[in-house]
DNA sequence: GTGTGCAGATTGTTGAACAATCCTGCAATG
DNA sequence: CATTGCAGGATTGTTCAACAATCTGCACAC
């Protein structure tokens, strides 16, 4: 084997060093809190008791509060002081300030699209391909999490990882406020059709009119959830 | 006095009750070593032992690490797992990756101008100005850290308090940048040209060329950081 | 009904303790 | 000389118990 080699094996267990290293538990106490909170078992509003949930999940108060610390910069958790945490209650402002960062990275993002590497333009194209799969056995749950697919996709045309990673801590606030509101099936299929509109028009070089449909998405998709919560 | 002054005096009461609302003394603690790693007290590489750094602050392991929470989240620390936390080192990638983000964000933010409240307006202007006065009496550093003020103003013109945080959280991380490298006084005369020019399109109703200006910027910005990184 | 004060519950913070892991220096091996 | 193996010390990960500070709810007086 030649030098060259033995550094490419080098780099490559290098890269993937990170995932040997394994998550506090408090990583994983979050990532548990974080499923039950966006699956609706925890409802908005309601308090997270330290010292019931630290003896439910077998973890100290300490690492406990680590969790929630992490979900509360997530969002998904609000923290009053000497009060306790509670699960994050939606507000209709919180849509529009959301949808406001939204527009800005999300149509950035399109802006960008020629610039992209192939491999991740290919990445947006799959999202779309993915949730018309899933449209057709009329998996409608599985359109959704398609949708989330194609917008963190074209975040990362932007080639930030910053931006991708509050795209991620965006979404996951959205989800709160579908479980207040429960999602409606018709919606996906809204969306999904405005998801191939934009892939056509990427295909066909005509980036402006995507970013005219994200900005159409994005619009409607805040109107339904604002009136949505406001009348719950 | 009438029902509608005495609902003023409630609502101007609602919003300073954050300000009561006393912080931990975790926060406290981050914001103690945000100032000192920004500072350049502590520099970039250097661990921070919590037996040593709890003594010396006169708090315990656990509210230390607390803090070392927030500011890992911040991106001033990091922490590798069993090893403890570290002040950031930054890489010539993070500036490429924190330029991709600024360039979404702040380009966007510019083309909202026309839909800003005025007020918002006024504050981008007055960054300005701020940045000019202190260019005549010579203070550099007054210069810069009006040039950060100028930015976040930008920013607030897309309305999302979502983004004005991720701006704040990006440009603290910029600065560790400067800190190791030492920041040169010419470079922010550069930019507080370019900053006039902005303004000045953006007062005449020219978005479009204030966008193109702020690109420019970025640009410029971004090189002068990447070499001076790569061969401080 | 309004305000006051007390008791119980919850959170904020600390210090100590032990297990797990890492780092360092040194000896042994080839 | 380079590498490996190993012991010992230092540091971090995690838990627990305790006390102070604060909030909440309720009874009571006016």
């Amino acid at each position: 084997m030649t030098s060259v080699e033995s550094d490419d094996w080098l780099s490559t267990l290098a890269r993937e060093r990170a995932d040997l290293d394994r998550s506090t538990t408090a990583d994983r106490v979050a990532d548990k809190l974080r499923d039950s909170v966006l699956a609706g078992d925890i409802k908005p509003g309601r308090q997270l008791n330290e010292k019931a949930l630290g003896e439910a999940l077998r973890v100290s108060r300490n690492t406990l509060r680590e969790a929630f610390r992490l979900l509360t910069h997530e969002r998904l958790l609000v923290h009053e002081y000497s009060k306790g945490v509670f699960v994050r209650v939606p507000e209709v402002a919180d849509i529009r300030d959301l949808y406001a960062a939204r527009r800005i990275i999300e149509c950035g993002a399109v802006r960008c699209w020629d610039r992209a590497p192939e491999a991740i333009r290919q990445a947006v194209r799959d999202a779309v391909a993915l949730g018309v799969g899933q449209r057709e056995r009329d998996d409608w749950p599985g359109v959704g999490t398609a949708n989330v697919k194609f917008h963190q996709a074209v975040t990362a045309l932007a080639g930030s990882s910053r931006l991708d990673e509050e795209m991620r801590r965006l979404l996951a606030e959205l989800r709160l406020a579908f479980v207040v509101m429960g999602d409606s099936r018709m919606f996906y299929e809204d969306y999904l059709t405005l998801n191939e509109e934009m892939i056509s028009h990427l295909d066909a070089g005509r980036v402006e009119e995507a970013e005219q449909a994200m900005l159409r998405y994005l619009d409607r998709a805040e109107e339904h959830l604002a009136t949505g919560l406001r009348d719950r």
